[in-house]
RNA sequence: GGCGACGUAGCCAAGGGGUCAAAGGCGGAGGUCUGCAAAAUCUCUAUUCGAGGGUUCAAAUCCCUCCGUCGCCUCCA
């Protein structure tokens, strides 16, 4: 079957095909970290990750790059909006370097708390300096830089189809902003590939260079990383929609100017999680909010998870608590019904049955990814009257290979002692009929943050 | 100013010319079960897709206008 995928290039939905059979490169533009990563953030990768298991499910063999953007002008003082994690870091007397270790590893926690598959290739920008030197240095033998006010430009003129990903237009009255413009530039759409000089001169990260003393422009980590492990040509680029005209344009410009050639054939890109009156989630807006914090209030990280596949990819998705907890519920009941079916006995398997329900899971996951409409498919198994207890079984672990949410790993959960011996004084409440007493004791066991199901000859707790 | 999107039930959200008198989840209502609950389970919960026009045999889906909302143009998922 075909992967169906909206290809920002051409704003069409096309059939894929691999550069070379069977397999698929992708790069994944990761975070910058300077700071936590919000909610926000996470449902991009949570988006590559669910393209990956795509491909995967779909028996391709999946090369998986994702940077880590760990250089940047991390030393501005004069800041305002800063973070206060941030500043609180300084404060206690860490390096940028060490700001930029503590945050990688918190991003990295997350993504695995969500279960996002680790990228094959997780790199860094300081670690690949030298590769970003050696690419400037191709686009400027190619003929398409110049050098102003110490910098090293990148000259939009020179390439006739720059700006083609956003659709841009390259006349004067496109280029107004509402940001001064850079007086060096020659172009309005130039861009710096080296800097020499910076507004905030106490730059902490510096290298030597061809063309002096710096650091590497905003642009160019992805470009160099990107080729350097999946080739001068690859698959598939994944980011957020606010990189189109920006940081992915110049990403282009900047390859195909290298190389010569076409660079990526398509480019995916993620709506982003709205939050309150439909804005955008982000720090100066003071709703910033990341996994821990609802871990924090209850919430499962898989419940986020799926609460993220509940919605198109490439749609705004609104957040709220409510919106949550509906996820949440969702999550408890599919727990619930999956240790139901685990629990009865081995019943014949099904395989035209398990076909039958894997195709229509196939056909809107391989639909650009159609996550929601395979979230339906996924409960109409549950729900199934006609599938054997090891059919649905089955079908829940093969589709969790793209979901992604531990479906079957439905782990026990130790009941304390304490939890245990009120409701076994429930339970003898119970059978003397002192209801009263029972009431209570079952208050108790709620108040502890579990729930107690009476069955016929006992009772089943569980955490609530 | 330029560019890009969106508006479907109480909430989240699929669909995107006929098979839609519109998936799925959550919530809500009622029933079964229960000492009562919980859990489970069953039934119900948009004649309608922001508003108004138009195209068509046929529109939530295409076109136009209007209203409302958002993103990007600065690092940004």
């Amino acid at each position: 079957m075909k992967i169906l995928l909206t290809n920002t290039l051409t704003r069409k939905k096309e059939a894929f095909e691999p550069i070379t059979p069977g397999r698929a490169g992708i790069y994944t533009c990761g975070l910058t970290v300077y700071n936590y990563a919000h909610i926000g953030n996470l449902r991009a990768y949570v988006f590559s990750d669910v393209l990956k298991r795509v491909f995967l499910y779909n028996n391709y063999e999946v090369k998986h790059v994702m940077n880590i953007t760990d250089v940047g002008h991390l030393t501005s003082d004069d800041d305002e909006g800063e973070d206060k994690l941030e500043a609180g870091a300084r404060r206690e007397g860490k390096s940028v370097w060490e700001i930029v270790e503590y945050y990688t590893r918190a991003f990295l926690e997350d993504m695995k708390a969500l279960n996002i598959i680790k990228p094959d290739v997780l790199c860094r920008a300081t670690d690949h300096i030298e590769d970003m030197i050696d690419m400037i240095g191709k686009i400027e033998a190619n003929g398409y830089t110049y050098v102003a006010g110490g910098n090293v430009y990148f000259d939009t003129s020179k390439l006739k189809d720059y700006g083609k990903l956003a659709g841009l237009k390259r006349d004067e009255e496109a280029a107004r902003s509402r940001v001064e413009a850079d007086p060096y530039k020659r172009n309005p759409f130039d861009f710096v590939l080296w800097f020499t000089r910076y507004k905030y001169h106490n730059h902490a990260m510096q290298w030597d260079s061809p063309w002096g003393r710096g650091f590497p422009g905003w642009h160019i980590e992805c470009s160099a990383m990107s080729s350097k492990y999946l080739g001068e040509r690859f698959d598939i680029h994944t980011g957020g929609i606010d990189h189109v005209p920006i940081h992915h344009t110049n990403e282009i410009a900047q390859s195909e100017a290298a190389f010569g050639h076409e660079w990526v054939n398509y480019w995916l890109h993620n709506e982003f999680l709205i939050i309150g009156n439909d804005e955008k989630m982000s720090k100066s807006l003071g709703n910033f909010i990341r996994l821990q914090n609802l871990v924090n209030q209850g919430y499962d990280p898989l419940d986020y998870r799926y609460y993220l596949l509940g919605a198109h990819y490439r749609k705004k998705l609104a957040f709220s608590l409510e919106a949550l907890d509906a996820a949440k519920n969702a999550m408890k009941r599919i727990r619930t019904k999956v240790a139901e079916i685990k629990t009865v006995e081995s019943e014949q398997y099904d395989s035209d049955a398990f076909d039958k329900m894997n195709r229509s899971f196939l056909e809107a996951v391989n639909d650009d990814l159609n996550t929601p409409k395979a979230l339906a498919v996924l409960w109409r198994v549950l729900d199934s009257e006609q599938l054997s207890s090891s059919t649905k079984l089955k079908t829940a672990e093969e589709f969790d290979r793209v979901l992604g949410l531990k479906l079957v790993d439905t782990k026990e959960v130790e009941v304390p002692e304490e939890v245990l011996l009120l409701a076994e004084e429930r339970l003898n409440a119970r059978r003397a009929r002192n209801w009263e007493k029972a009431d209570k004791l079952r208050d108790k066991i709620i108040k502890l943050g579990y729930e107690i199901m009476d069955r016929k000859d006992g009772y089943e707790i569980r955490r609530s």
